[in-house]
This record gives C-alpha cells, structure tokens and sequence, in this order.
DNA sequence: GTCATTTTGTACAGATCAGTAAAGAATAGG
DNA sequence: CCTATTCTTTACTGATCTGTACAAAATGAC
C-alpha cells in the first residue's frame, strides 16, 4: 500500500548507470542523477540510500545487460577463433564509435579509487571472472576439437585473453588508431 | 630576483603525483594537495595555475620517474623473454604489495574521464607508445636472434603483449589472486 | 470517508569545493 | 637604505556538494 512509485526503478538504474558510464562515480554529482533520471532529491534518496548504493546498483544492471550481452556473443556458433576475435572487434567498433570514450563501466570502476570499496570491488570482480570463465569454456573447447593446440593449460590461456582484452579496452580510450588495436586483435588472436 | 621559492618544485610535484595517485584526479582536493605538498593556497597557485595543470605535471613527473624505470628494466641484459617477463613480474609484486592499490597513474589517468582532457591523454598516449616501442625493439630483437618465431609482425606481437600487461594492472586492481596474475605472465610470455 | 503508509517536491543544512584578493615578508639590484 | 619583484599567508568568495526534514499528495484497507 501507500503512494505508488511514479517511475519504474530499473528505468532509474538504467540512466544513472549510463551517466556513471559517462562521468564516473566522483564527478556524477546527485543533481546530475536526479535530473538524468527525472526523480527528485527525496525520491532519489528513499528509493536507493545514498549515491554509492546507486553507483553499485549501476554496475549491477551493467552486468545484466551489457556484461550478458557479452557473454552471449561468446556462445554464438562459429569456431572459437572467431568467436574471440568478435568479441574483440565488436569492442573496437563500440569504443570508437561512442565519441564520450566511456569504455567498459566495470573496468571504470577497477580503476577509480573512490567509490571502490569492497562492495564494488566484488561486483567487478565477478564480472571479470565471468568473463574468464566463458572464455575458458571455449578454450577448452578450442582444445578439445583441436582447433586450438593443446600445449598449454586452458586456463592460463585464457586468463592471457582475457587480459589482452582489458588492456585493449585501456588502449581504446586514449588511442584513435584502429591500426593499432586491429593488432592486438590478431596478436591476442594468434596467442590462442 | 624576488622571494625565493622555500620548495622544490620537483618535491612539490613529487607529493602531489603520490596524491594524485592514490585518489584519482577528481577526488583529489585544492587543501589534499596543499596539506601533501606542504604549500599554502597561494604559493600552489602561484606555482602550478590549477589543479588540472599540476595533474599534467604530476602525469609528467611519474612518466620521468616510474615510466622511465620501467624502460630502463627492459634495457638490462638477457634473453628477451626473461626481460619481458620480469617487466610482468614486477608489476604484480608491487601492485599487490601497494595496500593503496593505486596501480599505473597513467592507466587511471587514461581510463578516469574527467581530467582526461586532450592535454592528459596526449601524455598518457605518449606514456603507452613508449612502452610499445621499448616492447617492439626486444620483439625484433628476439626475432632477430632466433629466440622468438618470427612468423608474425613484431609490431603485432609487441602490441599483443603490451594489451596483456595493461589487462594485467587492471585485474590486478581488484584480484588478489596471485596465481591468476602468474597465469597472465606465463600465458603472455608463451604466446611471444 | 478515515487512517496508515509510502512517495513526492521543496527547502534547507552544514560542509566543502576551486580559485582569488590583498597584505606582509623576503630577496636582488641600485 | 630603497625599490621592484616575487613568494607566503590568511581570509574570503560564491558555488556546489551529499544528505535530510517535512509537509503535501496519492494510494489500499477498512
């Protein structure tokens, strides 16, 4: 009972996390969110605590929706070539095409010391190993069809993947030179 | 002529670029950096015009300091893997014996985006080109004498490999699994 | 309708923000 | 010693920060 809410609190989520995207958690201020999300101070406050639950929230629904989005690309059909080398292009297109170089929020937030307290620490550390699990999975696929050689331990390989595509992510946000990205991609590609 | 400056510039520099460091560009305060510093308002704004330009220079100060050692570590003697290797290695004994987690300032500066004006990503640019072109030579030394396979560009492979080791200070941010670290090293190194 | 409950809007709190103004202190040159 | 110049200190600006208090509004239960 009592007064319904007038908004839809994943709508909320969802436009405070693109202006965290944006901006980061230090320079989004609570007047930004109040007017990105069209909520006022009071109902901001009461639906979600304080600016850094919102900001954790933010970066759950981030890994709802982009961070699946993701990982569904890596299960598409294909070889496993491929499939690695997509995820990597497609980050490449995305990056360069958005001109507020925002980058992946969960890397973001790795990186920014404030604001990364244990909470969201954890929140991003489960999206990374995530992200090395499924491509751990297809590794070992790679092996098993013998796609890929078997030398070396699946896991190792893939947490070298894995790093290559932070680190392609970091490039991304200061270089324009898709040369030099498209690199990377064929260099970490070639690794597997 | 005038009163004498009763700092250093450089030590000045020196302590806002620990700050900087460890909190980031916008959550770095004007009275943060005179209480490190030593200075008072006036004497910082005298000297440095803004926050933001003493962030340049901070990012300025610790590619001549941090940025160089690493160049130099590359420079030493012996097998190119070995080099290659030590430069991963370091890197994870001394993120994971930070307690501050501050990682690589230029990494943070590339990926906070407020301060990341094109005056910052030019010298974070600048940092990461001098990374891969100290990689490239070793890669094209290493082909050179036999100790790597020289079926695929140097450029390519040196780009593969610096993507990993920004992947690595990334992850390293908020793993404290060293094994995982390990596995990025070895995983990077073999796939030279 | 009345009541309990929740949301909403507004106004406000106290602290803190980056940057500046201005007066006093220390120097070099004359 | 005197002046021009630079640095230091302090006080202050106006804006902005996160979070809260509180009354009005909207609902369901009865």
């Amino acid at each position: 009972m009592g007064r319904p809410r007038e908004f839809s609190d994943a709508v909320a989520v969802d436009a405070a996390m693109e202006l965290f995207w944006e901006k980061g958690y230090e320079a989004t201020t609570t007047q930004d969110l109040c007017s990105r999300t069209g909520l006022g101070r009071g109902s901001l406050y009461n639906a979600f605590g304080s600016k850094h639950r919102l900001y954790e929230a933010a970066i759950r629904r981030y890994a709802d929706t982009r961070g699946e989005a993701q990982l569904a690309m890596l299960a598409e059909p294909g070889s496993v070539r491929d499939r690695l080398r997509d995820l990597m292009l497609g980050v490449i297109d995305a990056d360069m095409a958005d001109p507020g170089r925002r980058g992946c929020l969960a890397l973001n937030a790795a990186t920014e010391s404030s604001g990364r307290t244990e909470a969201v620490a954890g929140l991003v550390r489960r999206q990374f190993t995530d992200l090395e699990q499924a491509i751990l999975r297809l590794v070992e696929v790679g092996q098993s069809t013998g796609e890929l050689a078997s030398d070396r331990p699946p896991l190792q390989v893939a947490r070298a993947f894995q790093s290559a595509y932070y680190g392609l992510r970091v490039l991304a946000k200061v270089t324009g030179d898709r040369r030099a990205l498209l690199d990377v991609v064929e260099g970490a590609v070639a690794a597997l």
